[in-house]
DNA sequence: AACACCCCCTGTCGGC
DNA sequence: TGCCGACAGGGGGTGT
């Protein structure tokens, strides 16, 4: 499920549903996800209040009071599942309780918010605001992709030393946070770049962008945009479904399309999947160079 | 510094 | 039917 703009809304959801309010309860049901959960993590949760919540590339910041902010990373599976607190609301298969469900928060006006990954790729961690800036998961971090930080002479730089291939320099969180495999090959596919092209190749002198870079910059704007308000219009199913992949997916141009039409107006290509880095890339061979 | 590779974990799907 | 490998939206760690 989780790129940047699934994660974003995700946040607008989450925040909906729990701005204002306090965790009266909070259970742990594992003691680790993908790294172990901070010491007393569900008793500092406790009595704790909802700030605010926002998004650092795919890094949910849920500011609590007294000064510490709860960090969540989804992983590949991770999910907030949002219920009333009536009965039948979701899970309505397994009676509400699943095997992966490692995080439930009570809140003070009887919401309940569910955190399930089945892969455990996710992690929580809490960390005092003033900690926040050195994190050093969110210090690694390159610009944010929808941000006044990311333009063409950024990019360019960026790309200057990069002999690896497009697909991976934009997959490097280093860079540009937030792009994960589905909207790289999306983006690359709208800006006509081929995912196997090293990514120096469209850079050209420092602070002098290649006239290629401010296409592409273009391209993972509109794309992530065009995302997020796909996911917004679904908000409003937010509480009872779970920010599942499903929504954009009709809008994949070439992300799991293997063998169909590319399509691009009159490009008369198929679809191709082939691996870079561990990962599948799709692109269409004819139109993207 | 930059890069490729391995791994974490569970579930699903296609081929034999 | 059943087994087995490949693969899935991420990213930290390691060795070159």
């Amino acid at each position: 499920m989780p790129e940047l703009p699934e994660v974003e809304t995700v946040c607008v959801g989450l925040a909906a549903a729990i701005v204002g309010k306090t965790i009266d309860r909070a259970e742990q049901h594992r003691a680790n996800l993908r790294f172990p959960f901070p010491e007393n993590f569900a008793t500092r949760l406790e009595g704790r209040k909802i700030i605010s919540i926002t998004r650092r590339a795919k890094y949910i910041l849920i500011q609590l009071d007294a000064q510490e902010t709860l960090i969540v990373h989804l992983g590949m599976s991770g999910r907030f599942l949002i219920s009333d607190g009536k009965l039948g609301d979701f899970h309505h298969e397994t009676g509400g309780k699943s095997a992966h469900d490692h995080v439930v928060l009570h809140m003070n006006d009887g919401a309940v918010v569910t955190y399930n990954d089945t892969r455990r790729f996710g992690f929580m961690d809490l960390v005092a605001d003033d900690q926040l800036e050195t994190f050093p998961m969110l210090a690694r971090l390159g610009v944010e992709p929808l941000g006044n930080d990311l333009h063409a002479t950024y990019l360019n730089d960026a790309f200057l030393t990069r002999k690896t291939s497009l697909k991976a320099a934009l997959m490097d969180q280093r860079i540009i946070a937030g792009l994960g495999n589905i909207y790289v090959c999306e983006a690359l596919h709208r800006a006509h770049l081929s995912p196997r092209r090293v990514a120096a190749t469209i850079a050209t002198k420092k602070g002098l962008p290649g006239k290629r870079i401010d296409p592409l910059v273009r391209a993972i704007r509109d794309v992530l945009g065009d995302a997020i308000r796909a996911g917004g219009s679904s908000l409003r199913d937010y509480a009872r479904v779970d920010g599942e992949l499903g929504y954009f997916q009709h809008a994949f141009r070439v992300y799991d399309q293997e063998g169909e039409p590319c399509p691009e107006n009159d490009c008369g290509g198929t679809i191709r999947r082939i691996v870079q880095n561990g990962r599948s890339t799709f692109f269409c061979g004819v139109c993207q160079k």
